[in-house]
DNA sequence: CGCTAGGATATCGTATACGATTTCGAACAA
DNA sequence: TTGTTCGAAATCGTATACGATATCCTAGCG
């Protein structure tokens, strides 16, 4: 196979980080990465004179960020008490799941024929190094590669809302990476089996319902997998105080 | 048919308006029931210091309501410049559509099998309305059945995610009643028409992926039609100046 | 021992004030 | 006329202050 000589990008679902914008601005990237990188976990309280102090602010601008945090669903907030970090329970998991295979294997299908062979070399070469984690059993690097694939499949997406969607989803499942996640081999075997099916599909050109109902397949039998071997997946909060 | 006797609700797409929280809760309905309503259009400025003047509150939960509403998409702000009713030229027009067509297709396959013959009349009923008010033209209330139509078919989506997408997927179309709608009376008469043969397929208990693409054909067909009919559906921002 | 009342504490909610930035227009030079 | 500079006005961004509300703890009562 053709390895190697494929280019590397960093990928459409990592962070920016940068964040040289206005307080409030960086008050909303600092809180969403905490969040994302999982210091902040889910059920965590976000007591705003203790984040102001932690980022050097007023209250005011980390009010803003945590209501704008709330408006997309990544913190939870109680009048007159205060935000926690939206929790997810089972159920919750499930549905973002669903959401997010519909909209992915959308994203997708949307996506595939715009996809050109450079790319697919490039999507190749990354399930080729999943497969190998598999092998030396690097569960990190797996999840790691798995959504720099993903990432190539619908970057292309030509719909910036739906493309937006698909992000959101991600972040949400990754503030469980540490909760409810379980790396489930047999599967993962399988995901990387998937990968290559569906790479065939794009690069034949398939129509674009056949890659749409595969993808959104892909996803929910991944969400099975991970459901099935969760055997009881936190349903209580942990408190925030530390 | 059996009509009369078929109960009426509000619907689910129909905005609340009862706002008894935080002033910053309050500015944030007030403010999007203006853009709902189409008070302020398109390229309207909010300006902070006005906008907390005709509410009576003070700019800084008026601040934090129009960060909000950007989370969400229906504002565009632009830091140490201002936040404008976020536009929708024709291309976000297409955009938005697509992506609610998707999501709309997915809750009305969801819900299908939660629907039961009551609410089924319900839809007959309302679609029936619809019919007659395309012999009287009656434009306004037909757009109103129509929302009302697919609020009965997609209110039972089991997951609650996927709804509020559909939600927010009209609100954002809702904000350009005004400008780019125009209403299409064959295409209208086709939607009946459609209307009917989609509650069919419920009734019948087809399989999901069939109500799924009819659903969302049914969409994207409207789409084309409005499109087709819109000549030059306004590129440029009205001032927002009274 | 369990329950309730009441106050102390923590935290939120918002008004006000003021510095920072952008925008707009007028005066002026080419 | 056209372009440029500079200053005033408009508007945003955020710190601070303080009242409002919820939560927690303690003491007293049954």
């Amino acid at each position: 196979m053709t390895d190697a000589v494929v280019a590397r990008r960093p990928g459409i679902l990592t962070n920016d980080e940068t964040a040289p914008g206005s307080k409030s601005e960086r008050a909303y990237t600092a809180i969403k990465a905490q969040i994302i990188r999982g210091t902040y976990t889910p059920g965590y309280r976000l007591v705003l004179a203790k984040i102001a102090g932690e980022l050097g602010f007023s209250v005011v601008p980390v009010r803003e960020a945590i209501r704008r945090l709330e408006a997309e669903g990544l913190v939870s907030f109680e009048r007159n008490v205060g935000a926690t970090v939206a929790g997810i329970d089972p159920t919750e998991y499930l549905y973002t799941m669903q959401t997010l295979s519909i909209i992915e294997g959308a994203a997708t299908a949307l996506s595939a024929p715009l996809i050109d062979a450079v790319e697919i070399a490039r999507a190749r070469a990354v399930n080729e190094e999943m497969r190998q984690c598999l092998e030396n059993f690097d569960p990190v690097r797996f999840t790691a590669l798995n959504q720099e694939f993903h990432g190539i499949l619908f970057e292309h997406c030509p719909n910036p809302h739906i493309l937006d969607l698909v992000r959101r989803g991600w972040i949400r499942l990754a503030t469980l990476r540490s909760s409810t996640f379980r790396f489930v081999p047999e599967r993962a075997q399988e995901s990387v089996q998937e990968h290559s099916a569906l790479l065939q599909l794009i690069e034949s050109s398939a129509d674009a319902d056949t890659i749409e109902r595969f993808a959104r397949r892909h996803r929910s039998t991944t969400l099975d997998a991970y459901l099935a071997q969760a055997t009881h997946p936190a349903t209580e909060q942990q408190s925030g105080k530390p």
